[in-house]
DNA sequence: ATCGATGCAAAGCGTTTGCAGGGGT
DNA sequence: ACCCCTGCAAACGCTTTGCATCGAT
């Protein structure tokens, strides 16, 4: 049994909850950080981080990318959001609360969530020793992440 | 049912059956390119493309990295080889027949395989309306990947 | 006052591309 | 002869880092 697959308990994108989960992963509460959760809660794509950027400069013109970087770091480290990194191209983000797969197009890279429930044993159906043989071994086991791939018919 | 779920049907490191398959793909057959097969098909591990230039030098000290890439990519197109992206680090390439899972430690981004079997149903088990309701909105569906995450107990 | 976070620029890494010359068909 | 492939170097895209300053605690 898979314990702790990432959940994110705060969607909510209210800055006292945000502030409550930096602290007690040991990261500032900054504005950086309020504009950056707050885009990404606000959103239902999985942006990359230059699109966090591009779309947090308007109301934030002295931030820098880097920043962002640091600032999604910070929220992942936190709990607060996932990245998306299993594909080519940049990773992407998002912070919804419930585990989902993904869908991804191998042509543009983009992604989508599926509608399909999320199913926490999945490890231990598709083989049930896995888990607690990896545990021998020193590997905790903290989740896993399933896309689908493919391409939409037309190029 | 997904289809063309990644098959290598040619894991014989024979030059005559690479040029078979190159031909077919519309790629030409070379020395470079044979280099690039055989070291791939010789080994266990899932080597990046300077792993696979590191290895083929010493033979033939003018290759470069950037022909190695190409080769590579021409394995690939040619159906001869697997392309395996991860976030964190380079590609790596194999050219086994049998599609696998994969375990990731998320603190350092190291990734091997999982010796559970490969389930090619396994999206229609989750979610047996899923593909086809894709398909019917034109999304062609070519594969999954999962990944199992976690890391070692101490940091 | 402390020490992490920011913003900028520059470097880093893995990969791709432009181009002149070489090699497969 | 054609045109793809090679090898070199330079550029590329994404991300991280070094450092002086800022700002949250």
């Amino acid at each position: 049994m898979i314990r702790n697959q990432k959940k994110h308990p705060i969607a909510d994108p209210s800055p006292q909850r945000l502030r409550e989960a930096l602290e007690k992963g040991g990261c500032r509460f900054t504005r950086q950080r309020v504009a950056v959760y707050q885009y990404l809660a606000s959103v239902e794509s999985h942006p990359t981080a230059e699109e966090v950027y591009a779309a947090i400069r308007p109301e934030m013109p002295r931030i820098s990318l880097a920043t962002v970087y640091k600032a999604l770091d910070a929220l992942v480290v936190c709990n607060l959001a996932n990245k998306l990194t299993f594909s080519d191209g940049p990773a992407r983000y998002d912070c919804h609360d419930e585990a989902h797969y993904h869908l991804r197009c191998v042509k543009t890279g983009k992604v989508c969530d599926l509608p399909t429930p999320f199913d926490p044993d999945l490890i231990d159906k598709l083989d049930p020793k896995l888990v607690k043989s990896l545990g021998e071994r020193g590997f905790h086991v903290t989740g896993y992440r399933l896309e689908v791939l493919g391409h939409f018919e037309k190029t």
